[in-house]
DNA sequence: TGAGATTTGTACGTATGTATA
DNA sequence: GTATACATACGTACAAATCTC
């Protein structure tokens, strides 16, 4: 799709720095003539760059390039994702299958007696724990998985390898005291505030495909908004 | 506008709950002849819609509503109005000029002598005191400013009042324990959890107009992306 | 201050591609 | 396989905001 190479070559230049904080981009009719489209095809890689922060317009002034803040967390990945241009390392601690809970078997709405995978990781960033993540999945929705897929990306492996399509997410934040196994995970102390995000990840029809808990110990969380 | 008129008219049509969840939408060229309009009209009106989570499409299939827990929090508004819909009052606690704080001067980039409005409102929800709301903003800003503003909407002040254009909005949020006073002033007891809301409103070329630090007593903030 | 040029925003129409039913 | 429905893409015209001289 054209404007998609159009809106990644723009993102990389403004993420490579090729442009100066609020410094204006080439006018809608320059990037017509330079990528060799319509301007229609134009202003769909421009509406998609604004919408994740990249730049802002103004009518009647042209189309400026945001500041790195504006765009830095805007995408939103799983949170501990956003920590990865640091070191990051991951421990799992704990990869269970056939749990069953009643619980969660309501809370996934499935028969009581189905089963669930389990797996608990630490993530490490700059060789000091941040975050625990406890992740529940059903197992009849995702049979090929494995240790290995637990080491590395569950984004990836449900979008790529299960073949679900991801349809919504929601994410709960709320503060919270260590309790004493998580904090000794995170090499703290006992009641400190963390915050807790409970993570739900939706495919089409509204069927729960995933139920994660992160506790974070670098207690805040972002965002940023473009009008 | 016209699509900002389809999108008024679909949008108060999924909140009157007119469809029910999952059920289908006209088609666009239904849509077109409905409103007569042109396709591209129509589905500038539905990019609209599928931002703000009221529906999605799938290609070869259709355009679908939403649940409402896809769309409930979407709008990041000032935190505190996510709850207008709620019987909300507000207290005005406090109501300050001629402010002046080096701190505050350093963060807003101006001179060390500027002068501050300062005000703290207490946000009370069916008749429970929730929010703690404690705002600065530069004088020489906003010169129009009373109390009577402070009583009712800041961001409409901001944005239709004072002339100026917002630009940008950033939120940081992390888990707090409550001091005495915020303790005493939202009912609830010393070093209780809360979550503590740090927003800031920029406008144009990034000049900080309103520092905002809320302290919220429902210990929760929900995001619901939809793909 | 004002008129004209520039730039983005809105809207129309049309054709073709692609996923789904 | 065919029909349907959304997605992509082209081109054009005019409106509205902004900038410049």
């Amino acid at each position: 799709m054209k404007y998609i190479d159009i809106y990644e070559d723009i993102k990389q230049r403004i993420l490579n720095k090729k442009y100066q904080s609020w410094s204006p981009l080439d006018g809608e009719v320059m990037l017509c003539n330079y990528y060799g489209v319509s301007r229609t095809t134009i202003r769909k890689a421009i509406s998609m760059l604004k919408k994740e922060g990249f730049i802002h317009s103004r009518q009647g002034s042209g189309i400026f390039v945001n500041p790195p803040e504006f765009y830095e967390d805007q995408n939103l990945k799983s949170l501990s994702e956003m920590l990865d241009s640091h070191t990051l390392k991951t421990k799992v601690v704990k990869f269970e299958k056939n749990v069953k809970n009643k619980e969660l078997s309501e809370m996934f709405n499935v028969h009581p007696d189905s089963n669930f995978f389990h797996y608990l990781r630490v993530r490490i960033i700059d060789e000091v724990p941040k975050v625990i993540e406890e992740t529940y999945m059903p197992e009849f929705l995702f049979k090929e998985m494995t240790k290995e897929v637990v080491e590395k990306s569950m984004f990836e492996f449900i979008e790529n390898t299960s073949g679900y399509k991801i349809s919504h997410d929601s994410k709960e934040i709320k503060g919270v005291q260590l309790t004493k196994d998580e904090a000794k995970l995170l090499n703290h102390k006992e009641n400190d505030i963390a915050l807790e995000i409970t993570h739900k990840v939706y495919l089409i029809k509204s069927i729960l495909a995933q139920y994660t808990k992160e506790i974070i110990i670098d207690n805040f969380f972002k965002v940023i908004t473009v009008k």
